[in-house]
This record gives structure tokens, sequence and C-alpha cells, in this order.
DNA sequence: CCCAATTTGTTCGTATGTATC
DNA sequence: AGATACATACGAACAAATTGG
């Protein structure tokens, strides 16, 4: 049995913060001290009442900051309780995002880092992927490689290139970068989705786009690491002409998980 | 006069999260709606009770979810309330961190991202920088010029060097790669808090370094676009063989604001 | 300095919902 | 089905903080 701090708690001192965000920071610093893991169990609501000598409605609130956080969850019934829970991706955007709500980010500032993140990762990828993934990364070029005939077909295969994107990100053993090529892609698809870009459509650079694409491929498959990000590097510059010129304020709503 | 969705609100149907997440998704959802920006009045809690049907403590959790993510603020007396508030830099950087906590990253993985990044930052504030803001880079390298002659000396002057490129990014127009270096920064200077590295100290790779940030005020005073990058892109390669060895992994703590 | 009004902050008792056995 | 263990929600009362007179 592990002792939470102590039976009428010391907070940090020298208080500013109300209580439930000091319950809430005493807890997460006891997690990390306990050296708890995803998945570990929490005290119990009527425990930490006791502990922390707090009201329910007190130590409730405290829960829901670091829940609304990503750090644990919460069930109801026997067993039930608060548990240690690993960010989710889908989460650390979504809370990424409320930020840049605020900083009014362009698509050039977001094809500023793309064109030297996306190389980079691409080199890193050649020669490591596995065969079934080389197919479905082909099998989703194959997804807009006819010319779309409506508008709505048109932005779902813009989309659906951006997850080739994706795809890749998600291959790489690096966190920070696959979450930030994946965080970029997302932010790019919202556009998609919010607004009709890509009109009147440039059916050239976009089917060029899509030749890079395949050739990129084959690079990675035969593990060409400085084929690669050259290649990419081009899809990159094209991708980005290919979005010149919507340079209008981007997001319009919280990214939503 | 705005009004709140309606009496008794219409919520996702087909409700799986808490109510108070439901309530706090619905008045993003609002603020967005009605183009609300920081700083603006939120309906009180007895309003809102009203509005939403449903108790205070729940009212109050929903609160204290928004305030988590760093979207509002709330102050007591007359006059006070809960205020749209926008995602500080410092609030965003520890809940990417929250994320990354459970992703173990290394060094390495932070200097895949700096070497491409960096450089890229350095091009783009060339011939950009105000004098006041060149003084400040030069008075902070002169603040490690000397050899440190103690430990502690020495990891302050770590943290030190790594600010000149805290004081880069706050300089840039782009606020993703201004976000995105100073939060590296962040937890490279972290690490320099947490743990005693850099011992055995190599003096030369220390004193290339700082020799690198001289050369780099320089041409970023001339406006050199060019030699920027490529004098940061030898200072990248040069921090990073000064950081090599130290592969362990990386954060012990949540990242405080 | 004190008092009154306003608004959030906290407590407690009770009841309801939910998952497990 | 019933008992148990847990979180969830409600409501009323009271406390604390801030502002203005």
């Amino acid at each position: 049995m592990i002792s939470l701090p102590r039976a009428t708690i010391r907070l940090k001192t020298e208080t500013k913060a109300s209580r439930p965000m000091q319950v809430a920071d005493a807890i997460k610093g006891w997690v990390v001290e306990q050296g708890l893991q995803a998945g570990d169990r929490l005290p119990g609501e009527a425990e930490l009442i006791e502990r922390f000598g707090m009201a329910k409605g007190t130590i409730r609130e405290a829960m829901r900051i670091l829940e609304a956080q990503g750090l644990i969850t919460t069930r109801t019934g026997p067993g039930g309780g608060s548990f240690v829970h690993e960010v989710s991706r889908q989460r650390a955007r979504a809370l990424l995002g409320n930020y840049f709500y605020f900083q009014h980010l362009t698509i050039a500032d977001i094809y500023q880092l793309r064109r030297v993140l996306e190389p980079e990762l691409a080199a890193s990828l050649a020669g490591k992927l596995s065969d079934s993934l080389l197919q479905e990364l082909e099998a989703n070029i194959a997804r807009y490689s006819q010319p779309a005939s409506t508008l709505d077909e048109e932005r779902e295969q813009h989309v659906t290139s951006l997850r080739f994107h994706a795809l890749l990100a998600a291959q790489s053993e690096n966190a920070l970068l696959s979450f930030l090529i994946d965080f970029m892609v997302r932010m790019l698809s919202d556009l998609t989705v919010y607004r009709k870009l890509y009109s009147p459509p440039n059916l050239e650079l976009w089917s060029k786009g899509r030749g890079y694409q395949e050739r990129l491929v084959q690079a990675l498959r035969v593990g060409d690491s400085h084929a690669a990000r050259q290649i990419m590097e081009a899809h990159m510059n094209t991708a980005q002409r290919l979005m010149e010129g919507q340079e209008a304020a981007m997001l319009r709503g919280f990214i939503s998980e």
C-alpha cells in the first residue's frame, strides 16, 4: 500500500491556483513519484476525499481536470475508479489544435515545415517498410488515379492523398516526427472539409503529385534513402504550389477527437 | 444578448461521454459559433445551470474541463465569471508534454527534427531581426564564453545556450515553427536540469558550438540567408555530437507551466 | 475601513446510474 | 435477480473573493 501525500495534505503552499487544480497537480506529481503506469488504478473518490480532507465536489473537479488532459479515465461500478491513461494521439492533437485556433496559421506556415520534415521522414523509412504497408500505400494511390468527376469526389481524393502521408508518419519510430506530420496532415484535411478549395483544379499538378507518390513507394521499397528524400522534396514543392493562393485564415472550429 | 443552445439543451444525442464533457463541448462549439474572442465573457454559473437544466456541480465540472484545456479563465466577484482565454504557449507546451511523457523520446529523436528545423528557422530570419535582438543574442553568447568552473555552472551555461535558440524561435512569424522549436528546446533544458549530463565536458565541441552561434548572428545581421542556414546546420551537427551517448530515456516528470 | 452586492468556490446529504459477482 | 461497490448527479446552504459605495 502506498501513501498519498498526508492526511491533511500539503498542497503547494503559497496558493494561487484553485483547489481542484492543486489537487490535480498533487495527484499528477504523485503518479510520477510512484512511477505508476498506464492502467494503474488511482485511489477512489472516498479515499481521496479522506486523504485530501476535501469535499466530493472538489475532488471530482480535480478528476475532471486530469481527464480533460487525457491523463486518466474513469469507470463506474465495482472494480471501477480512476485509472492512469496514456494520453492518446487524438487527444494530444485536439489539445494542441486548441492552441493554434488562436494563432492564425496559414497553409504556407504548415508547408514551411512539411517541406523539410516530410523528406526527412521519407529518407528515414527507406527500406524499413513491410510489404503489406507498401501495398497499402499503393492501394491508397489507386484511389485517386482516376480524375474526379464531382466536387465532392475531388475533395475526398484530396483527403485520401493526404492519408498517404499519415500512413507514412505512423511508421516512424520517432514519436515526435510521427506526431507532428500527422498533426499537419490533419490540419490540412480539416481544411479541405471545411472549405471548398481546389477549384478550379489544377489537373497537371495533381497528376504530377500522384506520380511522385508512385516513385516514392518504389524508392522506399528498394531502400534508396537518397532518392526517397529527393522525390519527397519535389512532391512537397508541387503540393505547395497546388495549395497556393489558398492563403485565407485556416481553422474555423476546434479540432475534435 | 445571444442565446445559448436551447432551454432544455440539445447535447449530442447518443451520449457516451460524461455530462460535464458534453456540456464543455457544447460551450466550445457555441463559442466558435458565436465567434467569441479571447476576453469575451461567458454566461455565469447560474445562467448555465438554467440553460442546460443541470446541477451546479455538473456545470462546474464542465468549466474545470475548459479551464484545464486552457480555453477559459475564471474570476470571482462582481464583474467576474468565466472568460474565453487564448491558450497560452506554456499551457500548450505542458499539455503536449503530457503526451510525450508516455512516448519514450530520445535525444536523437529531437535532433532529427532540430537538424532540419533550426536551419530553416535561421534562413527565414536572416535580415529580419532588430538591432536590439541581435545584441541580446550576443549578450546571451557572452554568458558562456568563459569555461565553466563548477558542474552547476556548466549546467546553467548549457541551459543558457539553449536559450539562444528559444530567442530565435520567438522571432518567427510562423507560429507552428516557433512553437515547435521552443518546445524542443524546453525538453532539452529540462533534461539538463533533471540529469547531470555533459560529464566529462567536451570542451572542444563546446567552444566550436559557441563559434557557430557567433558566426550565425553575423549572418543574420547582414541578411545572408544561405550562410545562416549552413552555419546552423553545422551547429546542429556539433550539438548533436555533444549530446551523443546520452541516449537514456528522457523525461521523468510532467512538464509544468 | 466597513458594508453590501455579486459571482465563483466549497461542503454535505441524498439519490440515481452502472457494472460486477 | 439481488447485493455490492463504485462513480454520477442533484439541491440547498454556506464560505470566500472582488468590486463599488
